[in-house]
DNA sequence: ATTGCTGCAAACGATTTGCATGAGG
DNA sequence: CCTCATGCAAATCGTTTGCAGCAAT
């Protein structure tokens, strides 16, 4: 029910993409005085093949299948790297742990999570990308990106029994 | 343009707001089978004439003020009853601390928040509120609340220098 | 009395940093 | 070479929990 995902749409980012992003990476930290390395390199490929939302923890896991020795500690600074030139967001439900998601050929995409389950639904919603301007631009406000979430209880969550108080 | 009301009834909630509240919150301390303590009592209303987002450490702060002794466990559980009864609700800007604000006679207000100096703004939006249910109504949830936050720089802040890397 | 509350201190867990070693330009 | 990157371990920091004594019903 939550993960509709991903046929083949995702599974493989088109060459051309990947390029891409690599290029805008690299350009950034050519900029900012910083190296490319091989771990910054897999970790960013790593990255772009994902969907959803993934804790550093996760792509942590996730880049080690592609090179053993690659450290938590670089995967949270490289999710912050990818964060500040554009090609990684952060997304925050509110369950402590900040995740991040690709930002690469994706807009305009919001979550719905169920508050029982944890589960998500991701939606598109255009008018918010227009509210965001138009605020932005009536308190004098460059802005960046925005976050919109909503929170409820799914179908499947309603039929079962309400808890109460871990 | 965006504070349509609310001259003066911030600075001192009415009497009988804060009345309202407290019997909100007693009730549902009653329904769920807690009890009513000086304590609570105490921190509901500090929270109550408080205003923007709060961290429990700043509630616990202004709440040692009324009476020194209560501590910052006690005012942490109470903002989880308070955001239970719909009192208090969670809004999260990205930088790792919790906040609260009270949702008592506050309709559907967002935060643009300035991911220099931290500070924010508050705004109005029905609309969201319009694509809250619609989008529940769409994937069957029964949506409970929702968060918007823009992101980007304030005013001030861009005619200053921009930093890098701490 | 009984059950929940409080505050302290300790536990927790995600995130962040210091540092010695290794690699990129 | 010199600077930055890396990975580990340790530090941090907000949050959460266990518990012994206290208070409300």
């Amino acid at each position: 029910m939550t993960l509709p995902k991903r046929v083949d749409d995702q599974a493989e980012l088109s060459h051309e993409s990947v390029r891409e992003a690599e290029e805008i990476f690299n350009s950034h930290l050519k900029r900012v005085g910083l190296k490319h390395t091989a771990q910054r390199d897999a970790i960013l490929r790593t990255f772009l093949v994902t969907r959803d939302h993934l804790s550093t923890e996760e792509l942590h896991h996730l880049v080690k299948r592609r090179d053993e020795g690659i450290g938590f500690t670089t995967v949270y600074r490289t999710l912050k790297l990818l964060a500040e030139c554009g090609l990684a967001s952060e997304v925050a439900f509110h369950d402590g742990v900040t995740r991040y998601e690709h930002q690469y050929n994706r807009r305009s995409h919001h979550h719905m999570v169920c508050t029982e389950c944890g589960s998500s639904v991701e939606f598109f919603s255009p008018e918010i990308e227009k509210i965001e301007k138009e605020i932005g631009r009536k308190h004098r406000y460059v802005t960046t990106r925005h976050t919109f979430q909503i929170y409820g209880v799914c179908d499947q969550c309603q039929t079962k029994k309400p808890k109460r108080r871990k």
